[in-house]
DNA sequence: AATTTGTAGAGAATTATTATCCATAACGAG
DNA sequence: CTCGTTATGGATAATAATTCTCTACAAATT
């Protein structure tokens, strides 16, 4: 079995022990979350859906991602100009943002991440619960096109 | 001479030698973003300029912190909902939110930001050109009153 | 099957920000 | 000091993401 399948099948049993209901839409919509291996937004995830369910609306997703982030199945990653979302790794962690092809990478930094937030609690009292690391620049990719 | 004169002149300054017109609006706005130890949002200086100048549009002020920001000047943090504008500290570093004040306190933490984005330039083969490192959670005061 | 209640859909509302357009004010030239 | 050029401010509309409202329907419970 697949790890999107397994994510599924996670996903739909949390709704369901959560007594939350089982809708063709909502089942869609995990669906895709749990098969993107990226990072898609709401609009991109309502075109996917729209495909299969051209009644379906964006308000909807909406929703549903609300509701998934509510039960801490999903991460909202909040840029400023539209967010967009991980279901896979529902936990705050770095991202790379490339500046040239928009791309989204996870960064993989978990104790590095987690000294500078030992640091900050301890420099300035501050108690973290939640962050947001976003690194702008250029992927590996995008250098090699040097332009 | 204050600090915040100090950080208005050069400002002014830098305004005059860049060719650009010193309006009263302008100053005005520089006099705030000099003057102010935090991190104003567009519509916080433009309630703040608005009881001199009621003339004064919002559209206005984001011109001008555009025009400050492409002088490298002001630093934008930008937020998922509003924006807000540090004009002292124009150069990427990190903040500590609380969510419950929302007040916006400085991360000082040069050498470990310094680290940090080494460790995903090397991991990664990312090049960062700059980066946004929020940490969210309660701040000192809002832990006393712990409620 | 009836009832209650959650949920989807449509579209309006909200909010931050940006664009448009024109009268006016800033600033260098004379 | 005045004038003319031209950037700039103000009003307003446009955009865009997200949220709200309301209604009808669908799902679970009885």
């Amino acid at each position: 079995m697949s790890d999107s399948q397994a994510r599924f099948e996670q996903l739909i049993a949390k709704l369901r022990t959560s007594e939350y209901r089982l809708t063709p839409q909502r089942v869609e919509l995990i669906r895709l979350i749990a098969a993107s291996d990226g990072h898609p937004s709401a609009s991109e995830l309502y075109n996917q859906i729209k495909v299969q369910f051209p009644t379906m609306s964006l308000a909807t997703v909406y929703k549903t991602l609300d509701l998934l982030k509510e039960l801490g199945e999903v991460l909202e990653i909040g840029l400023r100009d539209d967010s967009h979302y991980d279901g896979n790794k529902p936990y705050p962690h770095p991202h790379l943002i490339c500046m040239k092809c928009q791309k989204i990478m996870d960064g993989e930094l978990e104790l590095a991440v987690k000294n500078i937030v030992q640091e900050v609690e301890q420099n300035f009292g501050f108690q973290i619960l939640k962050h947001q690391l976003d690194f702008y620049g250029l992927c590996p990719d995008c250098q090699k096109q040097k332009e």
